[in-house]
RNA sequence: GGGGUCGUAGUUAAGCCUGGUUAUAACGCCGGCCUGUCACGCCGGAGGCCGCGAGUUCAAUUCUCGUCGACCCCGCCA
């Protein structure tokens, strides 16, 4: 049907006879002439119809207009001097169309290809109208580069490619399970995977080495910006091994993606950040490094204090956290502001100490000693102009509020290094956490992750239990995170006995990895990253439904086929479904 | 479950705060002219349940409440 795609016709093509093929994306109709931007996913070249080369053509072009689909016939042709278009690849060339066929017509399109974007869900639910915009195929194309450069750096890593099954088996762990009824087995239900967790570590102890899939996986939960319920994963189970040589195979990794997708070489070592030390130094497990502002506990500068507020966080047994912001000038609404801001995060209160004329001022100056005074200035060498803001409550409170505080100042401010990207391990993550809701340990990273050191170690001290256990962690934003497990049934026991899970329903939940630990599993860990999440950093893009050629809407639905929806009396009887709702 | 932003021709926006006239513009669409344009140009035209429903008012696109939808955030996401 074509000789050739419509953005790979160039210079050598001159004086050839050419068929091309592809979508009418401009026409400019000057009566005598008619010029087209003819379209398709390489690019545009211009076609010329004019009555000089056919009569009949020129005539019937008049009938064309846009996004109707068109095979054409003409001789290429280098443009005359002054009409060449640098702005494209194929500008130096024209084809002179002698005849052509309207493969297709197009109804008027409800939004324009190549004006500004209309609002997402119109572009949604013309999925297939905002997929023909040479942007939005720009990104799929570098997703399928993104396969590419993973499946090649993976299998010459020595890494096999080997599918898990989408119906399987619910596990109470972890984030809610999408259900699938089983017609055979009647109320019974399969379950989607949240992560093919433990069928890679079945296939470690199949014996296959070193594992990777890229992978959907599907989780229940709300969506947000950069969380969709289904997602594809970069799936990794390496055996033998301990966490460097999952960190050292997964910088590879990001490596290969960061050049592929950025253009720019990448071969710098990623720095390794303790969690405790993430918490301490700013009030989170996945920093953003691109810039500074950390947080200072200065709990023992006021060990004595006069402060009500501050000998009562003390006496509870809370912390004292600060942050200084320097260079900036902050009016007394920007002050008010950040106050709001900092209880809309849910801190009790937050105090800023503004140094002015090398005097300290705050609201709260009055309550404070000279020596604590002259701590604070001196611990956060303060200068005229300087603002210090300061949190006191529970550790985990106090961190927490001013870890999102110094987001804010970081955006508010525009202390954000732009063009740069901050990768970071985060290393050491406690095993266990304790969950209010369900009044026990849970596991932070998953009950399959091995602890640094046995379990029988600690007694009664479980949250210092340290997990092997990582992240990746780019610009404040989780790509990726990972663990080596637990190989040996008797440790994992032990964890299941931290966790609370009895024997029997360890056993009902996940009999056959227990059982399969039994049988020479060899020692295993790996790692999964954000596939979708990567390359929505990568490319620099707002959203996560960018980078998914099909995304749902934050209710979960899909605009254009309109899932979820009812289905008929016949399939809910088929599997015994009643339905509750109206 | 909670907090917030947005919804006006096919599209993107303005108007709304401070209620009242024919609801404005650009692109697109329709008709006409045009042989070197490339976001072609010029002339003319059509196109609106101002998301939906209530309320306040003599009068609502404008104010209030509710509702639906999209988005952002908290909770949730091992």
């Amino acid at each position: 049907m074509r000789d050739k795609h419509c953005g790979l016709v160039s210079g050598d093509d001159i004086g050839k006879v050419i068929n091309l093929a592809g979508w009418v994306f401009r026409r400019r109709d000057h009566g005598g002439l008619i010029f087209i931007d003819l379209r398709d996913i390489t690019g545009i070249v211009q076609v010329v119809f004019s009555p000089d080369i056919s009569q009949g053509a020129h005539e019937r072009a008049g009938d064309i207009k846009q996004e109707y689909v068109l095979k054409i016939t003409g001789k290429v042709e280098k443009r005359p001097p002054e009409t060449e278009n640098p702005n494209i690849p194929t500008g130096t060339v024209e084809v002179l169309v002698s005849s052509f066929e309207i493969l297709n017509t197009s109804k008027p399109l409800p939004f324009q290809l190549d004006e500004e974007e209309p609002n997402e869900s119109l572009r949604l639910k013309y999925r297939y109208l905002d997929l023909r915009r040479p942007e939005i195929q720009k990104i799929f194309l570098a997703r399928h580069k993104a396969y590419r450069t993973t499946r090649d750096y993976l299998v010459n890593n020595g890494f096999y490619e080997i599918e898990t099954p989408f119906l399987t088996k619910s596990t109470p762990e972890g984030a809610r399970d999408f259900i699938v009824p089983s017609r055979l087995n009647p109320g019974m239900f399969y379950a989607l995977p949240q992560s093919p967790q433990l069928f890679k570590q079945i296939l470690m102890i199949g014996g296959f080495d070193r594992y990777f899939q890229i992978v959907r996986c599907f989780r229940d939960e709300d969506l947000r910006a950069d969380r969709q319920p289904e997602f594809t994963q970069i799936d990794i189970e390496m055996s033998f091994v301990d966490v460097d040589d999952v960190l050292a195979i997964s910088e590879g990794l990001i490596m290969s993606l960061y050049k592929e997708l950025k253009g720019v070489p990448a071969d710098f070592q990623i720095p390794r950040m303790k969690y405790a030390d993430a918490m301490e130094l700013y009030g989170t497990d996945k920093p953003d490094l691109r810039f500074g502002l950390p947080l200072t506990d200065i709990t023992g500068i006021f060990q004595e204090t006069e402060f009500g507020v501050f000998r009562k966080t003390i006496e509870q047994g809370g912390i004292i956290k600060g942050l200084v912001l320097k260079g900036k000038t902050l009016s007394r609404k920007d002050l008010d502001t950040a106050v709001d801001t900092a209880k809309a995060m849910g801190a009790g209160g937050l105090i800023w100490i503004r140094k002015e004329n090398d005097i300290l001022q705050s609201p709260i100056v009055k309550f404070l000693k000279d020596e604590e005074k002259s701590s604070l200035s001196g611990t956060f060498d303060l200068s005229n102009g300087d603002v210090l803001f300061i949190v006191a409550d529970s550790k985990d409170k106090a961190n927490d509020v001013m870890g999102r505080f110094r987001l804010y100042l970081g955006e508010r401010f525009d202390l954000i290094e732009k063009g740069v990207d901050r990768f970071l391990w985060v290393i050491d993550f406690p095993l266990l956490e304790y969950s209010e809701e369900e009044k026990r340990f849970v596991a932070r990273h998953h009950p399959f992750t091995s602890p640094k050191e046995s379990i029988r170690n600690f007694n009664g001290d479980y949250e210092s239990i340290i997990a092997r256990a990582y992240d990746l962690v780019l610009n404040g934003v989780e790509i990726g995170g990972g663990s080596i497990r637990n190989y040996r049934m008797d440790e994992q026991m032990e964890m299941f006995r931290l966790l609370n899970i009895k024997e029997e329903d360890a056993v009902e939940k996940f009999g056959f990895l227990l059982e399969a630990l039994e049988m020479g599993a060899p020692p295993h860990g790996g790692i999964a990253f954000g596939f979708d999440r990567i390359l929505m950093m990568f490319l620099g893009l707002e959203s996560i439904r960018d980078v998914i050629p099909f995304p749902k809407t934050q209710k979960g639905t899909c605009l254009m086929t309109g899932a979820p929806s009812n289905i008929g009396q016949k399939q809910l009887n088929e599997l015994r479904i009643k339905t509750v709702v109206k």
